[in-house]
DNA sequence: TCTGGGGTCCTAGGACCC
DNA sequence: TCTGGGGTCCTAGGACCC
């Protein structure tokens, strides 16, 4: 009876923003803005404050000015993702087949619903928004349409707080109008090249043959003209099969510095945060990354592997100080550091040439995360002991 | 205006192997 | 003397997403 997918892509607007009014009912009506960091980007903004001109990706300095009134706010993650839980644990109820592609946002197939729920799909997503609403008190909009980039599109068309249907045989009617900026994956650079050869809307993007496009863009642009004439045929992914595929964290310091030795003390820092998450996941990194953004904002990354996956901290600090050399080359003062594990996989546990004893660094990691568990993560400080006696200087 | 932090995927060159 | 071709891994950088 239905033969076409029909995919609904659901995204919370403002979501971060959002939820603090729901928080904090005082805040309701008011400009919030979360991102407080004066070194930093807007986060979320609500719709009261976008009316000031303030946009996610702003920086938090301009928001001020644009926006003095605005009320800035740290964000509350764990507040956030419990929102999230609880927003996809209503769309489960109404399709099995949910896949979340990140916080906010996710797709519903619902090609099968007509029969289980005795009522046509739009009726379906129509009834899914309002409960969210409802429940959580936050506003989600939502794009019904044949494929995954259609739906997400048409999200796009409805937000704020609105539901858009494509038919399928209509949809490109409407999309191929859009920028190809609007289309999922082309972004500012991407969109700037299209231009450049005459491809400017979405129609005229389905028009183009996948071999011109593929010389532009690389080989993941010679299936865009095909998905842009609304033959995408990505399934609706239930489990998200593929594991996590690196951990990150980056830091921008309070003030650029020439100060190496506090550099290298930030990157153990954040080195000891990743590593206690691989040891309480079970998983390894072969692959340590130093990266180091300067005053300028140019960035410059080095990074070493292993021959297996390693969780030991003792392991990633004697990589990280061995890159810090070669990632670290000329004085100039230094905005931000950032440390990436990759190539994870399960941990072997080989003990390096200091600890001859098996398992006995990683029984000290696991200790100190046992302690850090109970009395908080700086509770332990093992970066300090590390870094202790190695006082670093550029050459 | 002055640019976060957490991720994913892609590309391209070089090394190395068969 | 003139130089293959494929595969895989490593490294560095870049675009993009939320």
């Amino acid at each position: 009876m239905n033969c076409h997918p029909l995919i609904l892509h659901v995204d919370a607007d403002a979501f971060y923003a959002s939820v603090e009014q729901v928080l904090h009912p005082e805040l309701r009506g008011k400009a919030v803005i979360v991102g407080a960091n004066n070194r930093g980007v807007v986060s979320a903004a609500s719709y009261e404050a976008r009316r000031f001109g303030v946009h996610s990706a702003m920086p938090v300095a301009q928001a001020r000015r644009l926006c003095p009134h605005g009320v800035f706010l740290e964000p509350n993650f764990a507040a956030y993702s419990e929102y999230s839980r609880q927003m996809f644990e209503i769309m489960r109820r109404y399709s099995p087949a949910v896949e979340a592609t990140s916080v906010d946002e996710g797709y519903v197939d619902l090609s099968g619903t007509l029969r289980l729920h005795k009522a046509p799909p739009w009726e379906v997503a129509h009834r899914m928004l309002q409960e969210i609403r409802v429940t959580l008190g936050i506003n989600v909009s939502g794009g019904l349409a044949g494929s995954k980039m259609a739906a997400k599109m048409a999200t796009g068309l409805a937000k704020p707080n609105g539901l858009l249907y494509l038919e399928p045989e209509k949809a490109w009617m409407v999309l191929g109008r859009l920028p190809v900026g609007s289309i999922p994956g082309v972004g500012k650079k991407t969109e700037k090249i299209l231009r450049g050869h005459g491809i400017i809307t979405v129609a005229d993007l389905a028009a183009s043959p996948g071999r011109l496009v593929g010389s532009l863009l690389g080989q993941w642009g010679e299936k865009l003209p095909e998905s842009a004439a609304g033959h995408d045929y990505r399934p609706v992914r239930v489990e998200p099969v593929e594991s996590q595929k690196s951990y990150s964290k980056e830091r921008t310091l309070a003030e650029d510095t020439t100060d190496y030795n506090l550099i290298r003390h930030v990157a153990c820092e954040i080195a000891e945060k990743l590593s206690y998450r691989l040891r309480e996941d079970g998983k390894g990194a072969s692959t340590v990354t130093l990266k180091v953004r300067y005053a300028d904002f140019t960035q410059t990354s080095r990074s070493i592997s292993l021959r297996e996956p390693t969780n030991a901290n003792a392991v990633i600090f004697a990589c990280l100080d061995r890159l810090f050399g070669k990632a670290v080359t000329h004085r100039q003062r230094i905005r931000q550091v950032g440390v990436k594990l990759s190539g994870i996989g399960p941990p072997v546990y080989q003990e390096d040439l200091f600890e001859p004893r098996r398992g006995l660094a990683y029984r000290k990691d696991r200790l100190a995360d046992a302690i850090r568990n109970r009395f908080g993560f700086t509770s332990v400080r093992v970066a300090d002991c590390f870094l202790q006696g190695h006082r670093w200087q550029l050459k």
